[in-house]
DNA sequence: ATTCATGCAAATACTTTGCATCAGC
DNA sequence: GCTGATGCAAAGTATTTGCATGAAT
């Protein structure tokens, strides 16, 4: 919180209960929450709260890097903490399951895009989507 | 076309000209196109087909596993032939540059969650989302 | 007091759906 | 002729925007 007031006021920006709020419910969330779900919860407490400007603030949080955003395979936005342990996630496209996993095992990929194309990816951006193990025996076996 | 042809009435569909349009509208494009590019050059000759039956075409034409589509930061679903060579797409979220690269590239990632977690990753789904070097570079020094 | 932030409502963009008509088989 | 496919219009979902009011500085 205390980086969040930092940030704005050295960027010019105001204070509002609604940035607190906001940020404190993607906080609570700790994991990846929608603009829906934010707006729900501090809804919650605070009605009047309107949905356009829990986008407007997730935006301003970006910009300032204290959240980013990873897309499932619904496509919808999904927010958390940039100070979070960076992850990743696999989702399978056939049963819907959403398994966390190591970056660790992105590491290799990340420092190839690097040297060969000095490129910086955000491998968290997107998750992975494919077929788990248990669905692929399923379909193999004539699911 | 043949295979087509040879899948849908296997599965039971109908070949209708607006099926074939749009495949081939998609065989044409060699590369990713969007519903929406798929609609405006198929509508080009024959303005009374609807974007609908694109959009369920499409459908249909993954199901039937002759297509796929990919998603760009942008959220917009990109088409292209399933028989295409797999690839994959790096895209600079600074300059919008976006770069093919092999898919060799991702092999040890796609190895590894196969005998890791069993995981049959689609890697193609999903752009590489990131920041290129010139971008990187030009940050650097205070862009 | 100034100016940015908010609430509200409307617009936007992409995609999906209900339904009557039409066409492939 | 039967049934699935299409066109059209409308709805749906996620997000953005214009504008007047209100609040932070």
């Amino acid at each position: 919180m205390g980086q969040m007031v930092q940030e704005l006021k050295e960027r010019g920006h105001r204070l509002t209960p609604q940035r607190q709020m906001i940020l404190e419910a993607i906080e609570a969330a700790q994991g990846h929450v929608s603009a829906e779900t934010v707006h729900t919860k501090v809804a919650a407490q605070f009605p009047q709260v309107n949905i356009s400007t829990v986008y407007r603030t997730l935006e301003l949080l970006q910009n300032l890097g204290l959240v980013r955003h990873t897309h499932f395979d619904d496509g919808i936005a999904k927010y958390h903490l940039a100070s979070e342990t960076p992850h990743q996630h696999m989702v399978c496209r056939r049963c819907g399951d959403e398994r966390e996993i190591d970056v660790s095992v992105l590491d290799p990929l990340d420092r190839h895009l690097r040297e060969r194309y000095s490129f910086e990816a955000d491998l968290a951006h997107f998750a992975l989507i494919g077929v788990c193990g248990r669905c692929a025996a399923e379909r193999a076996a004539g699911g």
